[in-house]
This record gives C-alpha cells, structure tokens and sequence, in this order.
RNA sequence: GGGCGCAUAGCUCAGCGGUAGAGCGCCUGCCUUACAAGCAGGAUGUCACUGGUUCGAUCCCAGUUGUGCCCACCA
C-alpha cells in the first residue's frame, strides 16, 4: 500500500471521490491548473512527468494475488488454458533466462485470461537432487562437515532448511517479475503428492517390465560419489597423453595405446580384429601383463578398427563401456581396481594411489622398463566431465536400476510424428527425434540422499520382495529399502500431471490436463521434454502438452553466453530495479524470437524503460485533455479522417497482435505495438488532436473518446507484455469501475472498421508535414521559428487538416507584407513561405539536385524494366503494374523538381 | 567422425524472388506547456565469396571460406 510520502504517481480513480468521470487525476494534489482546454482540464500542478516502477509494481502486484485473479478454478465452465512452469532449482536464484520463458509464460496466460479462459499458469520448483546436494555438502564442507558426519537423516532434514531459505527467494522474484502464477497450487518435487506419484509410476514400469537393475558399465563421478547419466556428462577436450605401451616379449609381444594408462591394472585381454592378417598367430595365445603377475589372451573381436593404432588393443572390461562389451563377448573377468573415490585398489605398489598419481607413477614404471614405445603428449581428446562438479567422470562397473527407453521413446516420438503435440518452432523438432529415436536407457539410480528414495525392499539375499509404494516390506529381520535415490529428472518427468494431482483422479487433472503449452529452452529437450512426452503417453495416455515452444537461451549483448567465468552474468533484480520489470521484459520479449538465442544488454532495458516511460506520458497527455472510454464510440459519421484513420490502424494492428500472440512471435508482437503506440499513436495522432482540442466543440468531443478508446485498447494489447504500468494507467484511464483491473478486462477484438481512404488522407498529411520540415531543416531555420505561409490546399486531401498542418510545422498566416520567397508543392498542394530572404539558395539547390539525380535514375531503371519484353512476358501484372507507378513517380517528381530548381534560378 | 544452424548498417537482429528494414549507436538543430527517459531532420550497407537457375536473386541451388551449437563407445 502507498504510503502517504510517497511521491505521487497516478492513482485509481476510484481512491477519490471524483465526479467528472471523463477526467482522471491524481492524488492529493488540490491544485489546478487554469483551464485552458475547457472543462475537461484540470490537472494538478505537479504531476510527475516520469513513470516510477517502483511505486507501483510491488502494490499492483499484492493486490492480484489478494484478489484471487490468478487463481483457477477446476470447476468453472471456462475452457481451460494450462501452463505448467519449467520448475527451477531450488538451488538458486533466477537468472535471466528464467526471466525471459517466465515473461512468454506470463503472457500468454495472461492474454488468455483476459479472452475468458480458466488460465492455470502453475508455479513450483525442482528439488534438483544432485545439484542441491552438493550445494549443501558445500555449505557444510565450510563448516568442516561433511554429509557422512550428519548421516543421512540430519543430512536430509539439513537440505530442507536449506530448501526454505532459498526456495523463499526464488518466489520472490517471481513476484518482482510479476509472474501471474496461481500460488494456491504451488508445487515441488519432493511434497508428499508428488512423491507418491513418483513411486506410483516406478511400481507400474516396474511391473510393465520397463524398469530393471543391472550391472553395467556407468557414468560414475569419484567427487559426487553416484552414477550419473549419459546426458549428465559434458564433454570437452582436455589435454592427455598418448602412450603406446608393449606388453609381453618377442614373438608373443603387442604394442597398445592408451590415455588411461592406470587402467592396464585392469587389463584381462587383447583384443585385435579377426581378419587382420598381422594378428591371426597371437590370437588365443596368452600375453604377459607388465606390472603384473597376470597373464591375460588374446582375443579376437570385430569391434577392434585395425586401421586405428596398432590395430591391437588392450581389454579393461571393468573401466570402459566398450570393453565391458567386449569381455562380456568372450566372457573375459570383469577386475575392478579402483575404488569409488578413484583410488587404485590393485595389490601391488600403485595400490592407495589417486589414480592421476597412478596414471603417471604407472607410466613412469613402465619407462624404466623399456616398455613405453611413444609419448604423445599434449594428446587433445575429448574427456567425459560431471555437470554438477566437472570431476572428470570414471567409467564404473556398478549395479544400477535402469529404464528401458525404447518403448516409452517410440511412444514420445509418435505424439509429435502424428500431430498431438506440434514443436514451435517446427525446425526444432529435428532436435527432438534425433533423440528419442536413438535413445540408450537410462540410468536413473543416484547414490545420493537428497531425493526420492528407490521403494524398492531387498530381502536378505539381496532379492527383490517389493515395491512401493504401497506394499509394507515384510515384517522380521534382514529386509531393507534400497539406500539410493532416483534421479531427479525422473520425478520432473512427471510434472505436468504429477502437480496436478495424479494418481489420484481430481478435478485438476480433469481440467487442466494435458496442458496447452510448454516454453522452455531447447537446451533441455533432452532432459526434461522428452522425458515428459515419454511419461506423458506412457503413464496418462496422452501427450503433456499440445504445444511445445522452444526458446533460445538468453546471452549478453554481444551475443556472447552468460557465464561466471566470463563475468557478464547479470542479476535480473538489478535491471528491475533500475529500470522497472515492465522495462525487462519487454526487452526480453523484443528478442524473443522462436527457438533463437535472445542477446540482452543494459542500454536495451533502458530503451525499454523509455517506452514504458512515452506510455505513461501519452496517457497523461491523453487524461490531461480529457480524454474518456465513457460510453458509446460516436459514429463514423461524426469523425474525423484523423480519428477514423487511428481506429482503422487500431484494428489491423490488433488482428496484427493477436496472430503473433498466436504463433509465438513475441519479438514482432513487441516491436508491431511499440511502433504502433510510439510512432503513430503517441507521435501523430497526439499532435494532429492537439488541434482539435484546442479548437474544441463537437469535434473535440468525438476525438477525446477516440482518443480513450485507442489507448484503452493499446494498454489491453500490451499488458500480457508489460502488466503494470499498463495496468496502473488503464485503471485510472477507465475510472476504475467496481474495483476492476486490466488484468481481468476483456481482450479487444477487432470491430471490422478499416477506413482505407482516412489511411490514405492521413498518409498525405504525413508526407506533406515531413516534406516541409525537412525543407525547414535544410533551410536552417530554427524549429520554433514562426513563418508566414500561403497554403494553397485547395483540392487536396490537406484542406481538411490546414490548422493542423500550420501547427505542427509552425506556419503563421500570411498576413500584411506576406512576400514568397520560397514555394514548394506537396502532396498536389503548394505551401509558400515568406523567408524574408533568409533562404538558402545553394543549400535547397544541392537538395532538390540530389532528389532529381535520384528521380532520374528510378526513371532510367524503370524504363529499361518496361522496354524489357522478357519482363513484360513472363513478370506478373502485380509487379508490372508497381513498376509502371514507379516510373510515374519518377516522371512526376523529374517535373517537381526542375520546376522548382527553375524557380530557385 | 556425424548432424544442424548462421554469415544483412558501427552493435544486436528482422526480412527471404520484384527499388534494402528496426532498435540501439552516430551527425545536425531544438528545454515546441504529455514526455530531453523527449521532438524534428539526416548519414550509413558490392545483403561473406564463387558459380548456377530465373526476365529479375539478399532471398532458390551447388561449392568455398568463416562461425556457432548438438550428437558420438576417437583405444
């Protein structure tokens, strides 16, 4: 609530007791200017001539949310509209990506809101196992802790803790923002519903066979101590070494090379290709392993490139996913020895070592042996890394539960293949079969302790007695709930129906699922979009959502990523805070073109602020001079060419609008209203109205409702984009009535009227206004500068608009003395000045001589293009017909222009 | 190693077969009583390169170069 000190800022009509409805003022000013435009005109004295976000953001925003407009109900009669929100990590605060999809979100729902739609744009967070376990396990380490030291239930309690402080953080910027989310349905991963459909959806895969434990060969980060998925690996190039290594001697001798020399502790075959000639005497015989008291065979296997290296290679079925398979072929021992923590558990001198230490102290040892044949070092290749911690991952053999992808895939992929779910924009979709048509499974158990634990019970030989959720384990001794946990995509999979209530059958579920569309990055498609669409028509039968739109990701103004290292991360609170939220995100959605990286930088929020900034100022100007949305728009008949060529543009911008709210295209929606609203709203039709106000009577009257109708529906067209200053405006603009808000206002509709000739009129008077100006210009004469002028408008589009015309480009009547010294024709019109001398005979002379050279050469170019009989013949009338008008135009302003450089002469 | 995308004004990007556009920046002049967070006027581009298709190409096709991203079990 505003506090009396407050600076004062436009306020609700309906906080005073106003009775001219037509006028809307502010506060508690009681001074009034005189009133020089008639009885509309009573404007307080010290009305702020800036928009200031801050005094009105944080108090619109409360007063949504008390009102309840954001808020769905499942039993309304509406048809719904369905968001669920991309989730965010607990783990942390906002950045400007969040911004930006929250933005989209926000206006999409919002405008639907509006159409009379059971909006449902449905908040809540991620509780981002490994991430936020780590963070925890930071803090802690901090304090000399580590998780061990709590054990896990501490530990699980402590990450809670952690949970409220940070989770509270991120709500509020989605307040900042002015994120219209329905907070009574805020949801997270880890609440008590959305566990248990967790654990639902783990017993029915488990039973449909789709989910399995197997020993494999996985992703194991030694930092985070678990198994993370393919997906969960980021690759880069490092710099290694090559080393080719020779094991054995003479005859029964083989050259390998590796980058993981540690792993040779390991070894327990060679392996070369079956037809390489080189190598049949070695196949099946038995090589000694250096180091080693091992001696391990050879074997054969098509797998092995042997145009690659020696074509011989060595075999560490416990270490690498390709020997793994290997060994499995030809049923090789699979010989662990490195510990979880990547430590060399191998008997022998290496043993206790890290294994980077061994990697060297290895290859020292082999050396001084004569067995390291060549160094290649730096060896650039591409190493697998943790995304959480960028630990270089070690390939583990390990007991994991998996998912077996390839049915639920098929399933994801057909949604999109046969039109249930349409990927905007369509070129991404590329994106999304290259994935769910090649997918591995999944490995989603996680060593952690942070997350939805695995409801699975062991009895005592380790065999599987249950699975939750809702079978008790066995009373009596020796059974145990599986320690690890699911990886956190597996419960993010399962939030567009998991949040809103499955399993159980409710009345959300029935309403709101599946739900309309999903904006998010396509740099999750893989993560999470696909496993939503598996899980989606797998567990409810039906794709989540009926529209996927990807976005780009957000990067800093040269297009560069945000990132920490590059120090041009930048917090959105900050921007908001300087410039208003309004201001970032009509930024965010200027640049929001479909599927595209969006480049943001500080002078753009600030060009953005300025607009808000015209906006509220035009609204001023508009409110000053009375203009009102009371009752019925006059008819045509009583407007004039400037009113009805605004409302004829008004429609064709909103059709306009609505096709790019439609389609996503927020940057075009972006920049189609601010050049409708700046440029021709605010800019012309504001100045040609001052005219009219100032003349006033009937004409006046009929433009001042004009006038609150075009702003009226600008405001409504923006505020999906820009919710408060749209709304404190609009509800002072409208008078407030019985408490509404823009927010829950109708959304304009096109009322069909298009006047093509008051376009076309007013056009004229542009070009003639823009002439003249620039004739001003050029003759140096100040702006403010009055001139006596003769207009000779007879007969044209102009004569209706003469006071106008003088006005904006400061023309006096010619009176007593008038002497033209200058005259030049527009639009058909002539307009002579009476420079009083002042002209500047070589400067005009340089302008028209540019302008004809111009013309000229239009003449020239058209008129090759109309004597060309190829062309003519195959060109189509459309385009022959533009050509020949252009050649008039030329022809026409060639005789403009001489004839005005005679008369310079 | 595979796949996809992009190269347009100083910067960031639209346009995608018929005379090159926007925002920001830049130059000039203005405190014109809604707004200097503003107003008026202005300048700026062999639309990466080379060929091809076409009456006509920034736009379609092929190749070249540069650049970005994604995928991959490169010992």
């Amino acid at each position: 609530m505003p506090s009396p000190s407050a600076a004062p800022v436009l306020k609700p009509i309906r906080d005073r007791d106003i009775g001219a409805r037509t006028l809307a003022v502010v506060t508690d000013n009681t001074q009034q200017s005189p009133d020089a435009h008639g009885p509309h005109s009573a404007i307080p004295a010290d009305l702020p001539t800036q928009y200031a976000p801050a005094e009105v953001e944080g108090k619109l925003y409360e007063r949504w949310v008390e009102a309840g407009w954001f808020e769905a109900d499942a039993k309304s009669g509406k048809p719904p509209y369905t968001i669920v929100i991309p989730p965010p990590n607990v783990t942390g605060s906002l950045h400007l990506g969040h911004a930006f999809q929250h933005t989209l979100m926000d206006a999409l729902t919002r405008r639907k809101r509006m159409q009379g739609y059971e909006a449902l744009w449905l908040p809540g967070m991620d509780h981002a196992g490994i991430a936020t376990q780590n963070k925890v396990e930071q803090q802690l380490g901090e304090e000399g802790r580590s998780r061990q030291d709590l054990g896990r239930e501490a530990f699980v309690d402590r990450v809670w803790q952690w949970k409220q402080e940070y989770g509270g953080r991120i709500l509020g910027q989605m307040r900042r923002l002015g994120d219209g989310v329905d907070w009574s349905r805020e949801r997270f991963t880890m609440d008590e519903g959305l566990s248990r459909a967790v654990q639902t959806v783990f017993k029915k895969m488990y039973d449909d066979g789709l989910i399995y434990r197997a020993e494999r060969i996985i992703n194991w980060c030694p930092r985070c101590l678990t198994a993370i998925s393919d997906i969960e690996v980021e690759y880069q190039d490092d710099d290694g070494e090559l080393v080719q290594l020779k094991y054995g001697d003479g005859e029964e001798s083989v050259v390998v090379a590796t980058t993981r020399a540690e792993t040779m502790l390991g070894d327990t075959a060679i392996a070369v290709h079956p037809d390489d000639e080189r190598y049949q005497h070695l196949i099946g015989k038995q090589i000694k392993l250096p180091l080693t008291d091992r001696t391990i065979p050879v074997v054969a296997d098509s797998h092995v490139d042997p145009e690659f290296g020696t074509g011989q290679v060595k075999v560490t079925p416990a270490h690498d996913p390709n020997d793994f398979e290997i060994g499995r072929r030809h049923d090789l021992p699979m010989l662990t020895v490195m510990d979880e923590r990547g430590v060399i558990t191998a008997h022998g001198p290496f043993q206790g070592l890290d294994r980077f230490e061994a990697r060297s102290a290895i290859v020292a040892a082999l050396r001084e042996q004569g067995r390291v044949l060549q160094e290649k070092r730096p060896y650039v290749h591409s190493v697998g890394h943790c995304s959480r911690c960028k630990t270089t991952i070690e390939p583990r053999l390990s007991m994991q539960w998996w998912v077996k992808v390839a049915p639920l895939a098929k399933k994801a992929g057909d949604a999109v293949r046969d039109g249930r779910t349409t990927i905007h924009p369509a070129d991404m979709a590329s994106r999304y079969f290259d994935w769910v048509d090649n997918m591995h499974d999944w490995t989603i158990s996680r060593q952690l302790w942070w997350g939805h634990r695995i409801p699975v019970w062991y009895g005592p030989e380790g065999e599987v007695v249950c699975v939750g959720p809702d079978e008790q384990p066995p009373a009596g001794e020796g059974w145990h709930q599986d320690p690890d946990v699911l990886d956190t995509w597996f419960s993010s999979g399962l939030w567009p129906f998991s949040t809103l209530g499955w399993p159980n059958e409710t009345p959300d579920l029935a309403k709101f699922y599946a739900t309309d569309v999903l904006v998010t990055g396509y740099d999750i498609i893989f993560f999470w979009v696909a496993r939503m669409m598996m899980f989606g028509t797998y567990v409810m039968d039906e794709p989540p959502f009926h529209t996927i739109a990807l976005t780009g990701l957000v990067r800093d103004e040269h297009g560069k990523k945000m990132s920490k290292s590059f120090g041009n991360v930048v917090d959105p609170l900050d921007w908001m805070d300087a410039y208003g939220s309004d201001a970032l995100r009509f930024t965010l959605a200027s640049g929001a073109n479909p599927g595209t990286d969006v480049p943001i930088g500080e002078d753009w929020v600030k060009a953005s602020r300025n607009f808000a900034n015209k906006i509220w100022n035009a609204t001023r100007f508009a409110l000053m001079n009375g203009a009102t949305v009371e009752g019925a728009l006059p008819d045509a008949s009583e407007m004039a060419a400037t009113d009805r060529w605004i409302l004829s543009r008004l429609n064709t911008v909103l059709a306009e609008a609505d096709g790019y709210y439609e389609d996503y295209q927020f940057a075009k929606l972006a920049d189609a209203l601010r050049h409708f609203a700046w440029d021709e709203v605010f800019d012309w039709y504001v100045e040609l109205s001052k005219t009219t106000f100032a003349r006033g009577g009937r004409a006046a009257e009929v433009s001042r409702r004009v006038l609150g109708e075009i702003l009226d529906v600008t405001l409504r067209l923006l505020h999906p984009i820009v919710p408060f200053v749209t709304e404190e405006l609009w509800t002072t603009l409208t008078g407030g009535e019985s408490g509404e808000s823009i927010v829950v206002a109708a959304w304009p509709q096109d009322s069909g009227f298009r006047d093509a000739a008051a376009e076309a009129e007013i056009a004229t008077v542009q070009q003639a206004v823009t002439e003249v100006r620039r004739f001003r210009a050029d003759q140096g004469l100040q702006p403010g500068q009055k001139v006596p002028a003769d207009l000779a408008l007879a007969g044209t589009p102009l004569v209706a608009h003469e006071e106008a015309v003088r006005q904006l480009l400061r023309l006096q009547p010619a009176g007593e003395g008038f002497q033209a010294t200058a005259s030049l024709p527009v639009a058909g019109a002539t307009v002579s000045l009476d420079l009083s001398g002042a002209i500047d005979v070589e400067a005009e002379r340089k302008r028209l001589t540019k302008d004809l050279a111009a013309a000229e050469k239009e003449l020239a170019q058209t008129g090759a293009k109309l004597t060309n009989e190829a062309f003519l013949a195959k060109a189509p009338e459309h385009v022959v017909d533009r050509i020949r008008g252009r050649k008039a135009a030329a022809e026409a302003d060639i005789a403009r222009l001489t004839q005005q450089l005679d008369r310079l002469a």
